[in-house]
DNA sequence: CTTGGAAAGTCAACAAGACTGACATAAAAT
DNA sequence: ATTTTATGTCAGTCTTGTTGACTTTCCAAG
């Protein structure tokens, strides 16, 4: 198949299809797709002397304007020190703003500064970019596919985070 | 999903529902699928002292066996110093044989040895494992969709290299 | 009001896994 | 005979992750 759908035996119930080989195509598809996924952003980072786990902060505080560090920490999966180590060269270098919280001044909200959007704006857009080429070649039928295995295919928790971001209300 | 499929906007022509926001929630869906996707292996791992690398080799040795190092090099993209600290200690471990290309003696030709087998197993199938759950609970169509994204979103070299896996030829 | 504990930050040390660059060896290709 | 290719290796660097120990701030419960 020069398309990865599953032809003769898929017409019953989801079952016959799923052999050890068609599960490793789709572990393979991932693992290349996902290389892919990073490779544009990965190039724009290298200019600026970030790297991915920049990538990660910037996305997710934009998409979250004024989240705290340790929602921040909850949706990355890292420790607090290698989150810290990375906010802290973004706030230096003027991209996030912290702010101590009001009602809990523990608590320190982050914020795109008008330079973080711009890098922010950046990569996205060189993300989106491609997997806009990648949606419109698969078509509307194929992405809803793609994004019902893929959510299937988060940890629970994961799942959580996925889905409240889902409706815009962080 | 509870939602994530296009819901009123689809039914034209595949255009109008490639808003940044649903390009967003692929790109997140992307994100934290990939981190369940490489959750089970990685615990495996940490069993065997090994990390995300050596199980990469594994896995392309395992599916191709006999390949050459150069091979695993296009594939992998990474440096030759970098695949062989992993080659190193797989081999010093009794997980992969290297055996002298008889055509061409410069080129290593790779396999698994039973102990390499053992672990290739305990690793794709924890990781098949969670991909049938995923592609169970999304159904056929939806995986037809899933695969048709994913290779869309392959740099062009990466999807020949898939391709060429696809129909079990190497 | 005092204290316990949570949230955040910091410092230090370390490891995996990527990178570059330089160099070595063997064998194939020219 | 020379060049190119395939592989391996040494040395050094960088990013990003880890643990562990410790401090500061501050909310909240006793």
């Amino acid at each position: 198949m020069a398309e990865g759908a599953p032809t003769g035996a898929q017409g019953g119930e989801g079952l016959l299809f799923l052999t050890d080989e068609q599960l490793r195509k789709g572990i393979e598809a991932m693992f290349f797709a996902y290389r892919g996924f990073t490779a544009d952003p990965d190039r724009i980072l290298a200019n600026y002397e970030y790297g991915r786990a920049h990538h990660r902060a910037i996305h997710f505080i934009h998409r979250s304007p004024g989240t705290t560090v340790n929602n921040l920490l909850a949706i990355l999966g890292v420790t607090k020190q290698s989150l810290n180590r990375v906010l802290r060269t973004l706030i230096e270098d003027g991209l996030v703003e912290s702010r101590i919280g009001r009602q809990d001044k523990r608590e320190r909200h982050l914020f795109l500064t008008e330079k973080g959007l711009v890098l922010e704006k950046e990569l996205s857009e060189a993300q989106r970019t491609r997997m806009r080429a990648a949606y419109r070649a698969a078509g509307p039928v194929a992405v809803a596919g793609f994004r019902q295995v893929l959510e299937a295919m988060m940890d629970p928790e994961m799942r959580l985070h996925f889905q409240v971001m889902k409706d815009g209300t962080p």
